[in-house]
DNA sequence: AGACGATAGACGTTCAAACAACTATTGTGT
DNA sequence: ACACAATAGTTGTTTGAACGTCTATCGTCT
């Protein structure tokens, strides 16, 4: 009797039984939801640039030098605007360098500072790898449309609204 | 002439010039939010569990444990199990081993497989963590509406279901 | 000018992740 | 019963991540 009311009016359907059982929380929920989905999703990204000895944290310090080629950026910032956190830059660098994917300077106006800029094989490797990248994104998400795309996006943005910095790249204004 | 009816028609806004200029597409879009939210939440996570000397991972495992208590698991099991793939459970469960949170033991009836058993130290100490976590999903995400976490927890099974085993624990049917 | 604090990286060290190769145990087919 | 494949972990090794400490350079205040 109980029951039926209940189930008619908070339609508890499987997944919410399931979300009492395996979760203490709706924010729980969430999080284990996008760590899962995070790690999922990386297996198609590193699985691509394995391939090139190069990581996905890589890649993306490459594309943001390229961004601003033929200009130069200094180590720490390149290191501030990386999606993931980077503690080491130095050595993230020297390996670059050694492959001769990028190039380090310092300069006489303020020499603690070193300006690093992308190199010609630097830029060339982008260029081979840009449509496998591309078609790894499409393996990722291509199943979704264009508007839960964009739902994903928004929510995301939202969720991590009040952990970034009000200065960053990454930050969202209210409205946007 | 061109632009002016085609700005009419898809009623280009800030956000929408802004995805042009720093993403190849929505689907990179979308996993680079992902990677980034992940990031920013997983500081959260971290920052409460480094106070115990555990990884999220180790937690997790122990929460698994703790769940079939006071049954066993195999190794391999445990490790599937977790939400992020752990190739080196044997040394994970070293640790735990040595800090006296778990035990480990092979039974005659299959002497290959070790069979996984949370202690009574690991029991507690997942009790004196249980409002901490909690808390820090709440510092997470505690500031999405219910509608929103749902939303979002939605759009993330989607994203993810593609690339989940059929059998797997975090693959969802099709309309659930 | 000299001292002091702040800035920008580099370096040493420890620890965990990842991969491959290896051992022990069990199941199976002839 | 024996050979061979499959299963379940373990171990060795290499590499990258993380943290703290240290060095060089610059700005600023007196």
């Amino acid at each position: 009797m109980r029951r039926r009311v209940l189930s008619a009016i908070m339609t508890v359907t499987r997944s919410n039984l399931a979300r009492q059982t395996r979760f203490d929380s709706l924010q729980q929920e969430a999080y284990l939801n996008l760590w899962r989905t995070y790690d999922r999703l990386k297996v198609v990204e590193d699985e691509l640039f394995v391939q090139f000895d190069l990581s996905a944290q890589q890649y993306n310090a490459l594309r943001l030098l390229d961004a601003v080629h033929p200009g130069a950026m200094p180590t720490l910032a390149l290191g501030q605007r990386l999606i993931s956190r980077a503690p080491d830059m130095t050595r993230m660098l020297d390996r670059l360098e050694e492959r001769g994917l990028v190039q380090r300077e310092r300069r006489p106006e303020n020499r603690r500072v070193v300006e690093v800029i992308i190199a010609p094989a630097g830029r060339q490797l982008l260029k081979e790898l840009s449509s496998r990248v591309r078609d790894g994104h499409k393996r990722q998400l291509g199943h979704l449309t264009a508007l839960q795309l964009k739902q994903l996006i928004e929510l995301l943005k939202l969720a991590r609204n009040p952990h970034e910095e009000a200065g960053s790249r990454w930050h969202s204004a209210a409205h946007d």
